[in-house]
Formats: C-alpha cells, structure tokens, sequence
DNA sequence: CTCTTAACCTGGACGC
DNA sequence: TGCGTCCAGGTTAAGA
C-alpha cells in the first residue's frame, strides 16, 4: 500500500493524537512479520511516555526514551487509531494502547511489515544505507546524475532504489517519470543531466502534492478516519495501460520492469 | 560492485 | 458457486 505519502500520511494524522500521550501497554497478537517483533516491543514500551513520531524514508519511528519502534507498512499495512471497543480483525496484529484509551492498531494482512526495535543512539542497520530524503535538496538533478553514471538498469528500477533516493514507490516511479518525459526503460546511464534535474523536480512536485491530497488510495489505503486518499485522481498514467496519453491522446504502454507494472507513454517519454 | 530473479503472504478480480 | 490464475502500494536474499 504505502510509498512515502501514504507513510507521511499516516504519521501527520497520528501525530495531534500522541502529543503527551504515553504507552499503557501492548497487545501482541501475531508477532510474526516480515521479521518476527522483538520482545523489546512488548517489555521496554509499556509505561514510557511517547517523545514522537517521526519518518525516515518509508518507516515511522515512534520514540520514547529509551529508543524507538520501527515501522514499516510493507505492501498491505496501516496504522489506525482505534477506541478499545474496536472489534478485532484477521491481520490486526498489535496494539500499542495509550493512556489516552485508544490504540494504534497495526494491521496488515499480507505480513510484509515489520514492527523492529531501535535503542536509543543506535541507527538500525535496515535505515544505514538508505539514500536521501526526496524533499530535500539533497535530491537533486545533480546527485540523481552522478549517482547513475555507468549504470545499465532502467531509469525506473534506479529511482526505486532506496538507496539512491528513498520514498519512491511504484506508482510515484511511473508518475514522476512521466511528468520527467523520461521512458522508463531507458538505462539510468544513459539519462542526461538535463533529464535528471526535470526528474528531480517532478519527485517534488508529485510527492508534495500527493501528501497534500493525503495519498494514494487504491484499494484499502484508509487515514485513521477511514477517510481514503484523493491523489489517486491526480494519476497521469498508472493503472492506466491502453488509455490515451493525456498530454497527445495516444495510447499509453504497458510492461514490466523489475516485475513491477510500469505504465508509458511512448511519444511523450523518450 | 551491479543486475536480475525469486521469495515472502493474503485477498481480490477475473475467466471458465 | 467453485476453482485456478494472476495481480497488488515493498524489500531482501541469492545467484549470475
């Protein structure tokens, strides 16, 4: 489900909800995610106080003195704020219970997510080699450019990389090249700089507005008001093979790149 | 190193 | 209605 917006998201409208809140205790349900969840989660958050929620590429870091729970969404996870009566579903894996009386409920039915434990001062080893934040000027023409010289995988799979630039999913891969004019099979390497700074601006623009909208709803991405995401009607071209371009009306392609559907418009993407 | 592929897991959509 | 197949917002591990 979420790519950097939808994780962004989240965390905005978790975060009024946990101001001076702290964690009463946790309801473990189902510990094994991607990674099995570390006992740490179920013995050191019981009765710390929450300093925060913050994001680093795609994962939240919920801190308390001690340290920090990781977050990950993976493809089907979410995070709602739910009352104790809440009815308790298939995949609603943990509960982190507040003080407050409600809970953030970790729910995410195919388990590709994970729920980790970072001590305090300590960067865990899956957030070491992560690349730069797309919102920053970190990100730019630039360094995508020199980041890519000599390589031969297609423009698309490199954007993806979270190690080059993280927060960019499937869907914001497709949309930002397509605002870029870049195909997205064409080698990273061979993308001139030029190309790159237009890409760069595209993944701002894109993923601002998309948090703006509050994300991408496709099928079961919810905010924790049950509310969908609107950027889905701001898609130019994903989900979209067969169907006119909408910049020159003609028909957009489809194919795979690194297994993953990628949607493009060959007059208007070289 | 870089690149490609398979694997993890569940549920929904579609075709027969 | 039921069954098989394919597909889905991500990431890592293994192999070339």
């Amino acid at each position: 489900m979420p790519e950097l917006p939808e994780v962004e998201t989240t965390r905005l409208g978790l975060v009024p909800h946990l101001e001076g809140r702290q964690i009463k205790s946790v309801r473990l349900r189902r510990a094994d995610l991607r990674w099995p969840i570390p006992r740490e989660i179920k013995t050191l958050l019981p009765g710390q106080p929450i300093l925060g929620l913050r994001r680093r590429a795609k994962y939240l870091l919920l801190d308390v003195p001690s340290g920090s729970a990781l977050i990950h969404l993976g493809m089907s996870g979410c995070l709602r704020l739910v009352d104790q009566a809440q009815p308790i579903g298939r995949h609603d894996h943990v509960d982190l219970v507040l003080d407050s009386g409600q809970s953030i409920r970790f729910t995410d039915p195919r388990r590709f997510g994970c729920l980790l434990w970072q001590p305090l001062g300590q960067t865990h080893d899956l957030l070491r080699d992560l690349g730069p934040e797309p919102l920053t000027a970190e990100c730019s023409g630039e360094y995508l450019f020199a980041r890519s010289r000599q390589r031969t995988a297609s423009v698309k799979t490199f954007l993806m990389d979270q190690g080059i630039v993280v927060g960019v999913g499937n869907i914001y891969a497709v949309e930002t090249l397509f605002r870029a004019g870049i195909a997205p099979g064409r080698a990273a390497g061979r993308v001139s700089k030029a190309r790159y700074s237009r890409l760069a601006e595209a993944i701002k623009t894109v993923l601002a507005e998309a948090i703006r909208s509050g994300g991408t709803t496709l099928r079961d991405f919810l905010h924790l008001d049950g509310m969908p995401g609107y950027f889905k009607q701001e898609l130019l071209v994903y989900g979209r093979e067969g169907q006119p371009c909408l910049a020159c009306g003609r028909t957009l392609s489809g194919t795979r790149l690194g297994n993953r559907a990628t949607v493009w418009c060959g007059h208007c993407q070289r």
